[in-house]
DNA sequence: AATGAATGAGCGTTCATTCAT
DNA sequence: TATGAATGAACGCTCATTCAT
């Protein structure tokens, strides 16, 4: 365990270590104890039950992920660098944090994601979210369901961030433009 | 089980239905042989393990999807047509066979997925992938690889079959057309 | 399958040879059964169940060994001659047949065992036995009981082909001599 | 569970029980763990697995066996004497000890017997060796390999107390000065 | 706040045996 | 005679969770 985090920050983070090497099914309760240098049932201390430990870590992995994007966003920019920069941003923070990035999306497809958690994610979203609304609302990008845009955009940056990580595509900083240049290209008007 | 389906066949349809519906970890040997009627020892006649069950699932709901895609292909069309069909057999199919989709996409983030087994479906997937490599050629579409390429449009396209199938994006046959359009201009030239 | 044995002798073959190579925990019916080449079911035709093939494997086992041991016996040696060649006989057979030696012995330490098989097989050693017993009569050995007497000869015999097969020891027709003169010097009068 | 005896102790116990009772085929973990008055899992606190377990038992029990027969050893007699009382002990210990004499029996011939275990064990018994070995040095008992050796004593004193056990022998102190006689017979110079 | 021994249900898998063919 | 699919209990082992200390 770290000395500046606590035991709480020490859990979370054998937890997001275990789930993104071994997945879900190779981390078991002591394992996370043992990775965090404490004992099982002080975990339940902090945690009321596995299920509780690893929302927990989705809802704070997300908004860290969101913070990191929506700290580059520069609103006296046009809608249009907004949204490239928006691309740009999601790729490079899934390239540089891929633990936090596999966590999350083997998240996505487990039996703990449930409706309310991403309600819950959505909301760090918002400041995302509205560029892209903006952009509907003065026509600059096509009239598609917010998932619709979501898809041809943030999802593809998550998706090449998932193959250069497991080594089938480097993304290099050319590659990295032409991909935001591209995306743009689906959703403009 | 139905009576046309032998043993083999009810073993892999319960294993389906209940990792689509509940995960990896939902899924015991002894709930699949519940599900297919089946005692739990006669799974080991016909898999010789959990990994080949589900691996064989694997590469066969791999091998259907593939030839419901290819057999809509139409070589005398213009290839970017057949881009835009192969785009629009995707979302469908997807949409059309959820447990399939579902299944597929945990299995991904699975530790039941090797690069060996990936190796073999992609075989299954190569007259898809001469489609865009031809246009490649003919420089209708944008040099990037192939990843890139898929990422932004079959890619694209099962993202929003899943979320059609969570309820959170209603496709019909007008979005499909949007979207169809949308990843298309990714990636043209 | 041998051509001349049948499926009994071949099923009991196989049996002979997994317990010989990987003990009794080691042996199921099913390997049993490939190892024989023939189907799992038909053994029950041949035996009523795994007890009695196994003891009917013991059975025999025991009544070659005993038959090969008693063939050289030669009535018209002298006793001290006799009971020597004895001793000699089942350190050779003992070598000369590792496998079904190896399996007398783990069927003796076995829950296989019991009492009314070894009365069975008692009655094939009585040749044995009888020299022994006149040698006793006629006080030319040690008036011990009979278990005592083959403790310290036929038993030892069976421990040092034991210990050659495993590969501690190497028993050559020097040592084999040697070995006889000591088993007869512990039970001279 | 005894008082004194910790559940590590009584894991060990209830295991040296049911296998001298009914065998390792039939001494599972869970009926180890009802024997113990344990659950079955925390079997697995005190022992790695099922292996260790045993192996652990085994050395302990050839720990005590080898103590008990080093302990009565007195080097200011005679080697003669020494070797005597070495086979006495081995018989008396045995005789006293039936479960753990069993056991050890049953461990020889089982799968869990590995080379290296004997290794381990044979240094206990290393004082005992050594006796024979200053025997052989000043020419008291012949020149045979240890393995011989041990096959005319030590292994003729636990073959005669497993017949004792079984009933079908009975070595009172009358007998086992005789045997003891017979012994050394047969390896004296 | 913290430990780690303890529980017992559940896991993937094997097995002797049966039985329809 | 002969097959091999089928059963279901039992196996060794793991796990999330609890609780006395």
């Amino acid at each position: 365990m770290g000395q500046t985090e606590g035991k709480h920050g020490s859990i979370l983070r054998a937890t997001l270590e275990l789930i993104s090497e071994h997945g879900f099914h190779g981390t078991s309760m002591s394992k996370v104890a043992k990775r965090a240098g404490v004992s099982a049932g002080i975990i339940y201390h902090y945690f009321s039950n596995k299920d509780e430990l690893i929302n927990e870590l989705y809802i704070g992995v997300k908004r860290n992920f969101s913070e990191m994007i929506i700290k580059r966003l520069d609103e006296s920019q046009s809608l249009r660098k907004q949204i490239r920069e928006l691309v740009k941003s999601t790729i490079e923070v899934s390239v540089r944090r891929p633990e936090e990035m596999l966590f999350m999306e083997q998240f996505l497809q487990s039996p703990y994601n449930r409706p309310q958690i991403q309600e819950t994610v959505n909301t760090y979203y918002e400041p995302i979210m509205n560029v892209f609304k903006k952009a509907k609302q003065e026509q600059i990008i096509k009239p598609l369901p917010d998932p619709v845009i979501f898809a041809l955009t943030l999802d593809v940056a998550v998706s090449l961030a998932k193959q250069h990580d497991a080594g089938t595509l480097q993304m290099d900083d050319v590659l990295i433009e032409k991909v935001t240049e591209a995306c743009w290209e689906a959703i403009r008007q």
